[in-house]
DNA sequence: CTCCTGTGCTACAAATAACGTAGCACTACG
DNA sequence: CGTAGTGCTACGTTATTTGTAGCACAGGAG
């Protein structure tokens, strides 16, 4: 599953035919682990193999496939020394899922 | 799966045994067109055909697999003679969703 | 230099989830 | 009755995820 090129190849991004940035996204968050990723990248940088600690110890496979595709996304970076970190954008993201953090805690005290 | 207690399999979301409901609804959302359902039924109520229809011809399957799923977190619910729509909690969640929707405009202009 | 450890990353087989087609039971309308 | 709509499911095929093992490289002791 190597893919040098950009994302059209394997999937390509569901939705995004109909030029809605809004379905590219959500078919780039909607991947197993890319949200969770994400969010554990919030805080400061991690290196790939605290990450993957992070996210109950997901397999390097997809964890490497979900990096990839959010370095390609610009919303993640690796620097050297330093590991993963979160691009501007990409701490843009994050704090556009504020709401939802505030959103789960009355989620979780439903019915 | 050698982790007894560890992982949580995927399949147990509603069961939250992190005690952060972040990474419950971060595990219910990131599954395949969990997210796109949702964010279709957002302008109103939307029979199960009309649904898959929205959502590019998903196969019928994973679209009332994640219709149960989201019917048991209380976001979605099923209404004789009116189709899918989102409850009130589901409405919510939806707008948690705006940030992101602003947020996917400028991030289709990226480099 | 050699051993040890940690980094990012990949191969590969097995398990799992999603896909697509077809079809069910039920209801309503003609 | 016949047709068409609803929600929903079975099942074989395909794609994705998983888990384990391991690679090449870089730095730090010994």
């Amino acid at each position: 599953m190597s893919k040098p090129a950009a994302r059209t190849k394997q999937r390509a991004v569901r939705g995004s035919r109909t030029g809605r940035p809004i379905m590219a996204l959500l078919d780039l968050l909607g991947r197993r682990w890319t949200l969770r990723i994400a969010w554990e990248l919030r805080n400061g940088p991690l290196t790939s193999r605290a990450l993957r600690t992070a996210c109950d110890d997901a397999s390097p496979t997809v964890v490497q496939a979900r990096l990839s595709e959010l370095r390609e996304a610009g919303l993640v970076e690796l620097l050297d020394g330093d590991g993963y970190h979160l691009t501007p954008l990409g701490r843009e993201l994050m704090e556009s899922f504020l709401p939802l953090h505030h959103f789960a805690e009355r989620w979780s005290r439903r019915s």
